[in-house]
Order: C-alpha cells, then structure tokens, then sequence
DNA sequence: CAGTGGTCTAGACCACAGG
DNA sequence: CTGTGGTCTAGACCACTGG
C-alpha cells in the first residue's frame, strides 16, 4: 500500500470526493467499509467515520447499517439558506436600514390563520404589519400575527420602533417551525405598501414557529420585485 | 451533584436547547466550557463536544476557541432545501411525471449566459428546454445551457425521452455551485408554455453548477403559480 | 445471525485567538 | 502566554437491518 497517510478527518473527506469526482467510485457503488478504509487511509476508524458522515450529510453518499455506504445515484441538492434578521440582511448588504409601521391591532384572525396556529376560531390574536426599507426604498413587506398567549408582555409593545422581527426572536422562544417559500402576485394593497406595479411577482416567504405545541408566530413576507436569496452548494 | 447521567449526545444536546429554551442560558450568555459540562453530564467531552457542535451548526451556539460557546443572540435559521430531481419531487409527492422536450440546438448564448458560464462569447453551447409535467398538468418549464466542453458525449444525447436534468447527475460531475431563488413574472411564452396567465408570479430557481474552475450548466426553472417548496426549521 | 455504521471513552496533542 | 474548542487514537460496545 502506497497510499500516503490522511491525518485529518477533511483530508479523507477531499479524498473520498476525489474519488468520487474521478468516477473511481461512481454513483451506485458500494464502497469500502470504515474499517478498510481506516486501514488504507492509515487512521483510525472514527476519523473516517467523521469524514464519511460529513459527506453523507451533504447527500453525496447514502449509508446505512449493515448495508454499507455508497455513492448516491442522485445527489440531492441541499441549499442551506440563512434567514436572518431583515435589518441584519440589510444592513449586511451594505444599506442603510429603515423600518416603518403600518398597522397594529387585537383582532379575531381569519379562519385560515387559526387553523394553521391551531389557536379556536373566536382567540383574537395580535396582527402587526410593517415595512422595511432598505436605503429608503421598500424592501419587504411583513403581515403577521402573534400569540399572545405565549409571550403576553408583547401587549407592551407598540412595534413603532422595532420590528416584531426583531422583538419575538429576543423574547419568544421557539422550539420548530416551518417555512414555505413561493411566488405570488401583488395584490392592489400590497402593490401600494411596496411601491411596486400591481401583480409584480413578489418573493414571498410564509413562516410559521411553535414552542412545543403552540404557535408563536406566523408570518409573511413579500418582497419586492427583483428580489432573490442565493446560496452555494 | 443531582444532575442525572447523560448517555449519549443527543441526550446532551436536548438538555442544552432544553436550558436555553427554558433561559437559564440566555442569549448572549457564555456557558460552561466543554470539560466542566463533560464533569457536570457524567461523560466524556467528546460527547459533549459532539452534541454542542451539532446545537451550533444550527445555529443556536456560537463557538469559538478561548472566547467560548455564547448562546446565539440572533438566531439565523439555517433552511435547507432539497433540491432533488424534478421527476422524483413529482413522483415522490405520488403524481405522475412526464416529460416533454421543446427545443434542443446549437447555439452561441447570449451574452448573459456565456458572462455567467465564463465561455468565450463566440463559444457555442448546447441549449434545452423542457416541460416537466405531473398528472399531465405543467409543472415546470427548464430552460438550460450545457457546456459539451465538459461532457462531449451529450451531443449524442436528444433529450427526448430524457430530462438533460436527469442525464447531467448521472454523467456529469460538478464540484461546487450557486443557486439562487427568486419570484419572476409570466412572460408570454412562458405562460404559454406553462398554460397559465401572462405575468402569472413563477417561483424561479436559477442554478450554476462547476467543475473545478469551468462551468457545466446554467439552468433556469421556472415553476407553475402555486408552486411552493417547505422545509422544516 | 452477522456485518455495518453509530457512538462512547479516556487520554492526548494541537490550533487558534483573547488578553 | 494560556484557555478554549478541534481533533486524533485505540479499543470497545451497541443498534440496526440485510440476508
């Protein structure tokens, strides 16, 4: 054995994807098990089994117990986005950040938004809706609504100055959540908040948080036309 | 010492999203250093190790050598998206695929595409679109340049019964990529192409995909209205 | 049943960056 | 300089699951 020793776990990582970039290993093959791979590589079994784990968690490998591990035929693409704080993601971008509220007010939601927090139909919640700007221009428009029950010092705050963005992720723990991105055409208010001709195709992101197994929160966001969120895979 | 034993990591990292659910570590907080929990845990620091790296790749922690472990102030939620085949996404959410090839030629690309795939201007590619359909309704309009450069052999592929979607994971390996996400509107082709109205707001995927330092496929997709992917947070 | 990955342990050394 | 996380090792046992 020829093979030169592998000190670290990302150094049998850049191997291993070598090989696979090389079709030395080709989508669908079984490779060698962590134990003869520790033994080539000339480390011990748990640093393969990191850099096999790292590799398998992008979705280039599939493993499994007893089966083996091996090339995944159709590497699923993950993308991870980071969804930060908006003022953060303006501010990271080099802008200057603005925020403004609209509209702030304890009203029964419509069934749709009671359904999906699970919250009765007659629990009027906190709805607050705003705009953030970014160099003074529109760059999102945010509608959501809260639970109150969860964090009722929210009743406190007016949201004139800080964005429910902002206060619930400080003060409102969250234990999961769903997101859901889509596109969807601005309707005439919406057109109006952003400043944007009526059905632009806007961005939109619809979020939903829960502390165990009550809503804390469920949001939409809209952002203007030409909006896009990258990531590198 | 009451605390009770901790056997494995998982078990140690629901204890800790457990202490700062509950803020005992509150944002911003440093906690105790590995060694002293491993004492505190009853097991060894790499398992503790183990349990806050995984707390931090979501983003809850914020590690760093001699400062410490800090109780992320703002938690930015990683979202990842599977981005898999077209045909499985279909499949798997237990409707039919199928598949139509518009439009397969030889041609130089605009000079947006060549700018973005780095080929010479005059550099002619290989250019496909295709209707991705589930249930026999539009699902998905795929717009794509391939560069043969890499992978000669796809001038002998049609794309006819094919997705070059499908051909490209199969024979052409790519080492890194971006892929960016944005809301467009219908263009009349487009709509149609994807049988809705003009301007219809299309959930749009933009993806580059390398191999090294050399570009193998630019490909746009564009999702029918309604469209919308989730992902669990 | 038996082979594979999953994990734990105890101890060690190292790389990095804060002070 | 020193404390912290990052990692490696060798050996061990375990959990799952394919055959």
């Amino acid at each position: 054995m020829n093979t030169p020793k592998f000190r670290n776990w990302q150094s049998v990582q850049t191997e291993v994807l070598r090989r696979i970039h090389a079709r030395e290993w080709r989508p669908g093959d079984l490779i060698p098990n962590e134990a003869d791979l520790a033994l080539e590589f000339g480390c011990a079994r748990t640093t393969v089994n990191r850099a096999l784990r790292a590799v398998a968690e992008t979705g280039v490998l599939d493993r499994r117990r007893k089966a083996g591990t091996r090339v995944a035929v159709q590497p699923v693409a993950k993308a991870t986005l980071n969804i930060a704080v908006i003022r953060n993601e303006v501010e990271d971008a080099g802008h200057s950040y603005d925020y403004q509220r609209i509209k702030r007010r304890e009203i029964a939601p419509p069934p749709s938004v009671s359904k999906a927090m699970k919250t009765p139909p007659d629990q009027w919640l906190l709805h607050v809706c705003a705009l953030h700007l970014a160099d003074g221009a529109s760059y999102a428009y945010e509608d959501r609504w809260i639970n109150p029950a969860v964090v009722p010092s929210i009743l406190d705050e007016n949201f004139e100055t800080i964005s429910a963005n902002e206060w619930l992720l400080k003060h409102a723990p969250y234990t999961h959540g769903e997101i859901k991105f889509s596109a969807t055409s601005a309707t005439q208010g919406e057109a109006d908040v952003l400043q944007c001709p009526l059905q632009s195709a806007l961005f939109t992101i619809d979020r939903i948080t829960w502390d165990i197994d009550t809503a804390v929160t469920s949001v939409r966001l809209l952002f203007g036309p030409g909006h896009q969120i990258r990531t590198d895979i």
